[in-house]
DNA sequence: ACCTGAACACCGTTCAAGT
DNA sequence: ACCTGAACACCGTTCAAGT
């Protein structure tokens, strides 16, 4: 078992206490998941539980380490996406696309596991495993921290700037580039219908650019 | 002339009005660069110019406005970074080098200009120029639309991310990391001491992987 | 035309009081 | 041991009133 579920056994017959960190962590990605995660304040939670808005400092010590535990549980769902074929390209690549599938389900989620005090215990795991992969596939310590770095820090800001900016009408910035004086701004204004017309492309493309680079630095 | 100005006759006998946009946003770097980007509240920018908290909405519809004006404003400094030498990879290497630095001083700068509602006018012109030297540098248009992207997304995102974990003290996150159990963690327990010590060598890693495969895509 | 000031509808957090 | 409820110190924003 990946995750030490502390609460799991909490179906007894006594009362016992009415809140949990597992209960709040659910509701607040329910809440999230429903309206978004501004809509997570301490008094919608305590509305969401029928609780006080400040029952949950009875178990987080403030509201930023319940978010982190929220991130955290997140992150279980990306430990899924972990194989060893032996093929690191390949392995990288599945693994990375994956994750990055969960980053633009959860906006805010890889800006929290970034700037986390501490790193998340699955975030670890999923860290252990990446770097796994690129030893088994041949590097060195040197080069797999490296090429570890790099991947991640690309899928992690790159997605999390995505799912910030999703849905945020990317035909109205190409309207914006094509109406720009031609004389002043002669590339952008000719290029524009082709400008950020599909994120997930570009992150694609920007992804095998970097694997294919890494290959290449590592053969020579 | 890059920045039109429309204050800057201000300096005439007349009373006029006492605030105007540039004053506004003059106050909003000032804060910013003192105490944080969070420092910069209404009430703050008020008692900073002597005026009412709510003044200014007289010059602009939101806040968000307000912080969108002042991202561009910071984005003057970015224009300098441009040049053309005819050597594509030098002159984008030599620009994203330096538009990063101006991310790092000024953190949620880049977050700023990936979410703004309209692309801001500085960073148009900063696009039309990055496009520029990929053109110049012979490639095709669809060659340079992917290569402007993935480099501009690459930059503007881990740039933002580093800015906001800028002093988080890696130190620690080296600490847990080596903390952790051996037999389950070996990867990651092993290359502690090496993860996580420079970002801006991370960064710059990258960056040459990234220019290094567009080169090679390029010529292929 | 520009600015004020009170008010509104929110935040996260603390702390004494209840059970 | 756990939860409540009032209170504190903030936010951005609206709007009638002033000059």
């Amino acid at each position: 078992m990946l995750v030490r579920m502390s609460d799991a056994a909490a179906t007894t017959a006594e009362p016992g206490p009415r809140l949990s960190r597992d209960v709040l962590i659910d509701a607040c990605i329910r809440i999230a998941d429903a309206e978004g995660p501004d809509a997570v304040t301490l008094r919608r939670l305590g509305s969401e539980l029928g609780v006080d808005p400040t029952a949950v400092y009875r178990h987080f010590r403030h509201k930023e380490e319940l978010l982190e535990a929220t991130a955290d549980r997140l992150l279980v769902a990306a430990l899924e996406g972990v194989r060893s074929t032996g093929d690191w390209k390949a392995d990288t690549r599945a693994l990375v696309m994956h994750v990055r599938s969960i980053y633009l389900q959860h906006p805010g989620l890889a800006q929290r596991i970034a700037t986390a005090s501490n790193p998340l215990a699955n975030e670890a795991r999923l860290s252990d495993a990446t770097l796994g992969i690129f030893r088994d596939g041949g590097f060195d310590e040197d080069e797999a921290v490296t090429a570890f770095e790099v991947t991640e820090a690309y899928t992690l800001a790159v997605s999390s700037m995505d799912a910030a900016t999703r849905d945020e009408s990317s035909e109205a910035w190409r309207r914006a580039f094509a109406a720009l004086p031609a004389d002043e701004y002669p590339h952008l204004t000719s290029a524009a219908p082709k400008l950020y017309v599909d994120p997930d492309d570009r992150f694609e493309r920007g992804l095998d650019l970097l694997l294919d680079a890494i290959d290449a630095a590592h053969r020579r």
